[in-house]
DNA sequence: TTGACGTAATTAGCTCACTAACTATAATGT
DNA sequence: ACATTATAGTTAGTGAGCTAATTACGTCAA
């Protein structure tokens, strides 16, 4: 998601004003840098993946593969998990696989469907990657303090009534 | 960017923190609940510009353009102030030409250069979009009330320390 | 029992990010 | 004056998302 790195500032604002008299400077420079903020701690993460040669897409998928009791999961249920289409998932799926991470293996029950098996290497990549993940959440979340609780609270007033902007 | 929509509860976090040890319950699900809101704001944005057959890359790229006293601009400044590389910014362009939203005209004193310029169809589509958007802007974060500037500054916390991630 | 509909996964083709390499032009330093 | 270096923009190729169409298989009802 492509944000604006070079937020308005109010002189820039009232000129938008003269044309759209709805403008609120405060607001519109609080919605931006909300969205701003966001999108880096994404960043932020895509490039902690980096360091190991994940993705964010793929890495989730290890992850809901581990947490299945036998590493194994349907594509579709994957697809629903991770929120992206099926279609997503299958090239997803094709990209683990070409690193040996997971494993594609016929469902005998039902031959329409297929199921993915994290394999020990992709064990593996998760056990190199989830330590330093854990530590960073916590010293990252830790930084607030007791407030993390309030944040959360906020922002689940926005994400409440984000269908406003419908 | 792809944020998973199925977070853990406790009991998966606890077969997880069986391996991995660092995993402290809360503050995981704050962290992935706070990927999750933020990312539904971007979705928003998106499925509000989508009426106006707009992705947010290009109605920034408009945006831009509008901030521009004589409505003209060098692609490589755009691509800086909108934080894509200048091969996106060529993309982006493209697209919007071909809409017919922004022109592109050659630049007299250094041949190397170009300069894009919002047309009026451009011009008009900002028009339909704007006034909307505003709205929405105001409605969304009138809805924090006073907590407005509580939540930015909660969020700038996170946002200073998330070099800790690195 | 077979025809219609439903479902699972994949494929094809689109968008919009990216990096790296290329072309053209400008600026600079010897 | 000319070779080097720097800059502006584009092109080529990759990745990960999407939708729509396709293939294969199941299910169900007349």
């Amino acid at each position: 998601m492509l944000v604006l790195q070079d937020l308005p500032d109010e002189q820039i604002l009232k000129k938008f004003a003269d044309r759209y008299p709805d403008v609120q400077v405060d607001k519109v420079i609080q919605f931006l840098s909300l969205l701003r903020m966001s999108d880096d701690l994404g960043l932020m993460l895509d490039s902690f993946l980096a360091q190991y040669d994940l993705l964010q897409g793929r890495w989730w998928v290890l992850i809901l593969l581990m947490r299945e009791d036998d590493y194994l999961a349907k594509p579709s249920d994957l697809a629903e998990k991770a929120g992206v289409s099926r279609a997503t998932m299958t090239g997803l799926i094709d990209g683990l696989l070409k690193e040996g991470l997971v494993s594609r293996r016929p469902c005998t029950t039902d031959r329409r469907q297929v199921l993915i098996e994290l394999t020990e290497a992709g064990q593996a990549k998760l056990d190199s990657v989830m330590p330093a993940y854990y530590q960073r959440v916590n010293a990252l979340i830790g930084s607030l303090g007791k407030d993390a609780g309030r944040l959360l609270e906020l922002l689940s007033v926005l994400h409440k009534n984000r269908h406003t902007f419908d």
